[in-house]
DNA sequence: CAGTGAGCGAGCTTCCGCTTGACTT
């Protein structure tokens, strides 16, 4: 009997359920998507009911060709495709690519890949849902018709530069960091005076000890000062205890956003570095399937954790948990990410280790109990007001999954308030406390933190954007775009006011705190600010964060059989074809421009805009009769906060800064960056170096260094044939003008000897045959 | 390789969501 052939779209997956299914089945994968749209003139017939036009990529003919032969060959093709909506079109793909019957085709799904889960699917299996398949069509149309109708808006109204792109899901992305970056530029930072007291006390082991109590917050420093006045020479009494007990649960198991997350606070790892080992863990078969919005475990996992819980720590630390999902966008074609084998507590490859570690201890914790734990709250009277102060300590009494996880939080969720920290005294009602001191501690209002790449993504979850194998790509997209910057800022320095009540003396100080420092965060840039502002005055509805949600609605109907989806998109398409038509003729370009002042020397306007090269300050107008001078802004500078005074600093380049073997040595900043120019040679600045303000002195030890440097990278010259034989980071090769030329690995070893006949050889070879560029991807035809 | 900044218009770019590899100027 003839094998059958059943089709996933995961080889790491086709893999593991070979082995399940045995000898009837053969099992392969398709690798995802195997066509999509044709690229030209959209690949849609818009006027033929948004009928699409469907190819198949290049780069997928080889697995198409393979699965084509084999259909063929095999008995019965089953499609085992990913249980939504994209896994639901892509079967429905593979039937039309291999002439299938979509009414008769056997369609089956598991969420999970276990025997269990994949007998029980093979013994009911189903027919295509083409409703389903439907409203992914609808789907893809129409990101492809708001993707290729937008983008090529801004490359007309825009003079800078022409790979941009807008999308539902990209655009939306870069204006939650556009607005973030707003709402910090326009925070107003709020001091107020927190108070707090330091008592004397013993510890159960009377060993002597302190702990603290708060007090009211005050709003000026003289309500704060008269406050600490009214506390002179008074006693602290206990007058309140109150012991209660609290429990906290564990977070449920990994999706990919929250392992984005955690990897991010944790680890410190980008969200493409998350995937890139997560994907190598599940190749191996350490984890399950690391795309996925699910927090559902199989009972086969369940078991698996269960009897791991049970053998290390006992049975009173396990307690079987189901977890739901929040978020209603939820797809759940698959499991949680887990371990597939508890057993297994590490993994070889040291890349890897330390995700696995962390999603090992996160499996287990969502299966353990509650921590238990006891707050202790103690209210203290002032003899000498009718204030009060309030100590809080906290007992664990059961460690529970604390034993192996605990979750991080977000800057943005931490809370100031919440100080609640270690252990306090045993202390009794009506008891007096020894005083110590007490402050008032001047404390600044913060704006909401910048976004990471991964808080950017539980935003985006949340929101219900974007999809678990799209979070990544997108931060690259918007990263690749110039929309958006990752990077550090270093923190300003700020003085804080403290009150200090102590033996019955009240003294003032000041002390010195850093704030706003932050780390790997995410800038917009002029032109994210600037596109953002555009598509949001023109496609408000496209830029609304509701649009993907209310679209999703829609989706669903289609789903449902409850709504055509030529129809869906026909309502959508007519109005927002128009405001593309609307835009394109009647909205001016895009400038961003914001006028900062006159210029004190001349009198004439200075403004800050986007140019054809990007953001500038420009003195005097181009309708002048004398030309505008024009400065580049720097890479940390912003057209919506540049002041007039760093306006004009930046009209000082070039700078002569002085004479060095009878020549002059002149600053700028040129196309890739600040430079020295000295003897009709440039040398690069490091960051360390300001070009503004850097001295001869400093300047020349440069010039000299990277002649010394330059010397040393060179091994041999052929002087009038324009040839150098030098030493570069993979070793020696070769160089003729501007080109560069790879030597042989024997070559290399004896580049010294190398003459000028074996290299002009070399050159001339290696033109008549050039290595092999990857190559390029062909544009659907 | 180290400057540009008007408007015109060749010919080019672009979306989101499934999936993995093949590269080291």
């Amino acid at each position: 009997m003839k094998k059958n052939l059943l089709i996933v779209e995961s080889p790491a997956k086709a893999k593991t359920i070979e082995k399940i299914l045995g000898e009837e089945f053969e099992v392969k994968s398709c690798y995802g998507h195997i066509r999509d749209l044709e690229k030209n003139d959209m690949g849609i017939d818009i006027g033929n009911q948004f009928e699409p036009r469907y190819i198949v990529p290049e780069d997928k003919e080889k697995v198409v060709k393979e699965l084509k032969s084999l259909a063929k060959k095999s008995g019965e093709v089953w499609l085992a495709t990913d249980e939504d909506r994209e896994g639901e079109a892509i079967s429905w793909h593979l039937c039309e690519v291999l002439g299938l019957d979509p009414s008769t085709t056997k369609r089956i799904v598991f969420h999970e890949i276990t025997k269990p889960a994949i007998r029980a699917a093979v013994e009911s299996p189903r027919v295509l849902d083409m409703n389903l398949v439907n409203a992914q069509q609808a789907r893809r149309i129409l990101d492809r018709i708001v993707g290729f109708e937008l983008s090529p808006v801004l490359w007309r109204k825009m003079s800078m530069r022409n790979n941009l792109s807008a999308g539902r899901v990209q655009s939306v992305a870069v204006r939650l960091i556009a607005e973030r970056e707003r709402e910090i530029n326009a925070f107003n930072s709020v001091s107020t005076f927190k108070t707090e007291a330091l008592f004397a006390a013993q510890d159960i082991s009377n060993k002597p000890v302190t702990f603290k109590a708060e007090g009211s917050r005050f709003t000026t420093a003289d309500d704060a000062v008269s406050f600490l006045q009214t506390c002179i020479g008074a006693k602290y009494t206990v007058k309140d205890i109150q012991v209660k007990p609290a429990r906290k649960s564990p977070a449920a198991p990994f999706t990919t956003s929250t392992l984005q997350q955690e990897a991010s606070r944790k680890l410190g790892y980008s969200v493409s570095r998350t995937m890139l080992l997560a994907q190598k863990l599940y190749e191996n078969g350490d984890i399950s399937y690391m795309r996925t919005d699910s927090v559902n475990l199989s009972e086969t996992a369940i078991n698996d954790i269960s009897s791991k819980i049970k053998s290390q720590f006992g049975g009173t630390y396990l307690q079987v948990r189901k977890f739901k999902n929040k978020n209603e966008s939820a797809q759940e074609a698959h499991e949680a990410i887990r371990p597939t084998a508890m057993e297994r507590l590490n993994v070889d490859d040291a890349d890897c280790r330390k995700l696995y570690e962390l999603i090992w201890k996160r499996t287990m914790a969502s299966q353990m109990a509650d921590a238990e734990l006891e707050k202790t709250i103690a209210k203290i009277n002032i003899s000498t007001n009718n204030e009060h102060l309030t100590a809080q300590g906290e007992v664990l009494k059961f460690e529970g999954f604390l034993k192996v996880y605990r979750e991080d939080r977000d800057e943005e969720d931490i809370n100031e308030e919440e100080t609640t920290e270690g252990m306090l005294p045993p202390l009794e009602v009506n008891q007096e406390l020894i005083f110590k001191e007490m402050k008032a501690i001047e404390r600044f209002s913060r704006p909401a933190p910048r976004f990471t790449e991964a808080s950017l993504v539980k935003k985006l979850e949340e929101l219900g954007i974007g999809r678990p194998s799209t979070y990544a790509p997108t931060i690259s997209t918007i990263l690749k775009r110039g929309y958006v910057e990752k990077r550090d800022k270093e923190g300003t320095k700020r003085d804080y006011r403290i009150m200090l009540l102590k033996a019955d003396n009240i003294t003032r100080l000041k002390e010195q705190e850093t704030t706003g420092a932050e780390k790997a965060k995410l800038f917009p840039t002029d032109l994210g600010l600037v596109v953002t502002d555009f598509l949001k005055q023109h496609f408000d509805d496209i830029m609304d964060y509701g649009f993907t949600a209310s679209i999703e609605e829609e989706f669903d109907e289609v789903a449902q059989g409850k709504l055509t989806w030529n129809k869906m998109l026909k309502d959508f398409y007519t109005p927002f074809k128009q405001d593309v038509d609307n835009t394109i003729e009647t909205a001016e370009r895009i400038k961003g421009e914001r006028e900062l002042g006159t210029d004190p020397a001349t009198g004439k306007p200075v403004v800050a805009r986007m140019g054809r090269y990007g953001p500038m300050v420009q003195i005097g107008s181009t309708e002048d009769d004398e030309k505008p001078r024009f400065a580049k802004l720097k890479a940390t500078q912003s057209i919506e906060t540049i002041s007039l005074e760093e306006a004009m600093d930046l009209f000082r380049l070039p700078r002569t800064i002085g004479t060095f073997e009878d020549m002059d040595v002149t600053v700028s900043i040129g196309k890739f960056g600040p430079y020295i120019a000295h003897d009709k040679k440039f040398y690069s600045l490091s960051k360390e170096f300001d070009p503004y303000t850097i001295t001869l002195e400093q300047a020349v030890p440069i010039i000299i260094e990277k002649r010394k440097a330059k010397e040393e990278r060179t091994i041999r010259v052929f002087e009038k044939e324009k040839i150098q034989v030098l030493r570069g980071p993979y070793g020696p090769y070769l160089k003729q003008g501007l080109r560069n030329y790879k030597l042989s690995k024997e070559q290399q070893e004896r580049a010294a000897d190398i003459t000028l006949e074996e290299a002009l050889k070399t050159i001339e070879e290696i033109k008549a045959n050039p290595p092999q560029k990857k190559a390029r991807k062909k544009k659907g035809s």
